[in-house]
DNA sequence: AACAATCATCGTATATTTGCGATGAACAAT
DNA sequence: ATTGTTCATCGCAAATATACGATGATTGTT
């Protein structure tokens, strides 16, 4: 797809989009809460806890450790999957200070 | 299914994940920014400021006002474009109380 | 009335996401 | 070696997202 601009996204926006597209479902919202109030837990807790097939977890984990979120260790034959707290820290610097520049002015 | 699972999403973890896939393009995060550092501003500046065609950028404008993230005002013939400050500070409480919820263990 | 300006929407094409069952890979225990 | 467990990956279908040009709707200006 061409684009008819040369003007490009700065870095800050899409990293902060990455990180905002693998919040953004309800799965992985309930997955990180999940691991976040459990510290760490297996793949077969999350299957257990979540309304879809475990094919489907696993491809949401997928999605969650690709934008740098979670981490996963091999314990055979389970895998343990704990959220990656350097990466999450940067995600929150980045929400903060963007959802931070909210005006009180209203246009209607 | 083989397991029966009647755990359902909460209805935080939906609204979200609907904030964040909202967020979850770097234009729409490129017409946030702009849309905050401007108080206000019309269609027309973020076509301009954008690498991409005045159709799409009203696309774009629409999913923010669906998510409920800006609004819109007609000052015939512009459209005047402003964040929502309601849902923009409830987003902002939602991700706040999300993303502190890190830990410092890591699995690995 | 005719025109210009601004923006939304339609129609369309392509890409990506979501979801599942089936299968494969790795490994522990028999 | 065979079996069972756990999880990732494959293959597929359906839905959604992304992008654009073309067109329509609205309104101010001539």
């Amino acid at each position: 797809m061409l684009h008819r601009k040369s003007i490009d996204y700065k870095e800050d926006e899409i990293l902060l989009a990455r990180y905002a597209k693998a919040l953004g479902h309800p799965a992985r919202i309930a997955i990180l809460k999940f691991l976040a109030s459990a510290n760490a837990c297996f793949c077969g807790e999350i299957v257990e806890e979540l309304p879809i097939a475990q094919a489907t977890v696993s491809q949401h984990l997928k999605e969650l450790k690709d934008a740098g979120l979670i981490q996963g260790s091999i314990e055979s034959p389970k895998v343990k999957y704990c959220i990656d707290t350097e990466n999450w820290k940067k995600a929150k610097k980045l929400f903060d200070n963007f959802l931070k520049k909210s005006t009180d002015i209203n246009c209607q």
